[in-house]
DNA sequence: GCTTCATGTTTACAAACGTAGTCGTTATGA
DNA sequence: TCATAACGACTACGTTTGTAAACATGAAGC
């Protein structure tokens, strides 16, 4: 599949930019969509052309993280990356970074932080206590 | 207070890029330090030059990060912004942009993908139990 | 057939970033 | 007094990112 052999294919992706993201997020919500309709989903909210839709598209296909299925003149983009093994990565940098590794650093601090309303809290101790058993 | 009318200063600080932000927990580690200082402790670990340490400082410094303390012929630099406000603006930044601002949805992805050992869970249990009253 | 529209591809260009070298100046030891 | 080392300031340069225009080409209506 796909050979072209001496391309440098390996499986691994390059890391995402925000604009970049914001692309994925659509592609995530449904898929498969042509540019125009990713355009149609964040045009308006960021402020974009269909032209940068098209750019970002075209990185996010170089890096792997979108696979374009030809259909006609054009194509339709469909996520390769699943959004869970992105967000888990960020996250993962994030604790790692900021916060030494320690996961519960990090829930410690958004505690401190007021940044856990009580329903927060509560949801939280109920999915541990799931967890645990 | 530092007048200097006419200069853009608001308090407003810059986004701190990664390298950038190597240099930050430095200084939050220990302070004041000269750029050498900063150097040591983090040269190696990077594989940066000297010169490096003192771009990322001056950055820092026009992104008002830190603030460089004349020393005779040189400069001591200390942390501006505090770590935890840092630490809590990331935070946050990566809860709204993946989580939807939701911090429990963080702790349950972290769960989901056993990103928490059973220590971090008690110990977030614990937190928790801790906060509520 | 020819104009027009949709679409992917190429090129552009400024700002941010990572990484570092050069320059000018002053303290300092010989 | 003179060479040298230590510093901050300035300059450099390739890459990534954000944002988009120009271009080539084929589809589709008239």
């Amino acid at each position: 599949m796909s050979s072209d052999v001496g391309s440098k294919d390996t499986g691994k992706v390059d890391r995402i930019s925000e604009a970049e993201h914001a692309v994925m997020e659509v592609l995530w919500e449904r898929s498969p969509l042509t540019a125009a309709e990713v355009c149609e989903q964040v045009c308006g909210e960021r402020g974009w052309s269909l032209a940068t839709v098209k750019t970002l598209l075209s990185r996010l296909t170089a890096k792997n993280a979108i696979a374009p299925q030809p259909d006609g003149r054009r194509f339709l983009y469909n996520p390769v990356i699943a959004r869970s093994d992105y967000v888990g990565g960020e996250s993962r940098r994030l604790v790692d970074r900021l916060f030494g590794g320690r996961a519960a650093s990090l829930v410690a601090h958004l505690a401190e932080q007021e940044a856990l309303s009580e329903d927060d809290m509560s949801e939280i101790e109920a999915l541990l206590k799931e967890m645990r058993k």
